[in-house]
DNA sequence: GTCTATAGAGTGATAGAC
DNA sequence: GTCTATCACTCTATAGAC
């Protein structure tokens, strides 16, 4: 049981590599098996489900990970400019500037995307509130917070769009500089003044 | 001789809808043969390439339809803020307001975009390059225009990739007129002001 | 007849499932 | 490893315009 729960936690992070890489559609069974060193037939005794459930699980994942490293900072946060600087900084490292993929992003805009509709609108649900909490709680009014919270997770997800179309991770630096600077703007004419009180 | 541009140019319409609901990878020849209602045959005598070379050629004929509704227009205007008005409007009608696909930007993010990279950005890469001439013109500083004609195509996309993720055209019409307010109100701090002069 | 557009059975390869 | 379905693509045969 527990070599099943680790070997399933093993082989992850390489399924999830090839679904970034090839999407749903076009990631086979046998580069899913190649790029985890598992046999086919060790792969369906840990996925039952077939490779709906790898991605299934590989998206989990992936919610559970900026549940931990973003959405949940944001939320704890008790500094709204700082919280916003790590969530840049996490996204721009996990996004890898541009390069990387938005795996929930590009499953839902693909072709098979009904059996996961329900995990990806939440992920992205999750961060848009995640972030209007974290502008509310700096004292921001509740719509502008929302606005602007929906407007930066957008923003985040073009960014991506436009380096890998330009394949230039210097779009999405520039884009993701300007959501920062307006985050950092919309904060300072808010509640909390920074230096001054 | 004709025949045959007309029948490639019949075909695109319906090969494009396909491309756009299954990817690349899931648009199968027999779900192109049906929805062109093409044999194989046929199919294969209008796009001696294959696959590859319907695709190229739907890419192909979005950038030229890109070109003469937002592009050219964008570039010929003497109002921006109309200008702005109208890529706002052409692009929601194009998208359906997020419910239809980028199809330019989603095989930019899949796995078989090699073939068509170039292709995919010469069109976001005028696209930002029109919206900046446009903003230029109307007296804003270049670096200032090019910054912001970025972020608002990543917006755009952005967009999309938000509101069939959340499957609410809401989360795209928000975001897009965020947008619009950003362009409007940087015009109106820049060169021409609007009634005053 | 010639030629072009067409259709669709047939090819080998490879898919996902087990 | 085995199985069946389906993939992209080829090829042959034919229908109709001139």
């Amino acid at each position: 049981m527990a070599r099943t729960v680790t070997a399933r936690v093993d082989a992850l992070a390489s399924l999830a590599e090839v679904f970034r890489a090839y999407g749903y559609d076009g990631a086979s069974i046998q580069l899913l098996s190649e790029a985890t060193g598992l046999g086919k037939g060790s792969l369906y005794h840990l996925f039952p489900g077939g490779k709906g459930e790898m991605l299934a699980s590989v998206l989990s994942q992936i919610d559970a990970w900026f549940e931990g490293a973003v959405f949940g900072p944001l939320e704890r946060s008790d500094d709204a400019r700082t919280a916003v600087d790590a969530m840049i900084e996490a996204t721009t490292t996990y996004f890898r500037s541009g390069e990387r993929v938005c795996l929930v992003g590009a499953v839902g805009m693909g072709a098979s995307r009904d059996p996961f509709a329900k995990a990806i609108a939440s992920y992205f649900a999750r961060w848009i509130e995640a972030l209007t909490r974290c502008l509310i709680r700096h004292g921001m009014r509740e719509a502008q917070a929302a606005a602007l919270a929906e407007d930066t997770v957008a923003g985040i997800q073009g960014a991506i769009v436009l380096s890998r179309a330009l394949d230039d991770t210097g779009a999405f630096l520039r884009v993701i500089a300007q959501h920062r600077g307006r985050l950092l703007a919309a904060l300072d004419r808010t509640g909390t003044p920074s230096p001054t009180a």
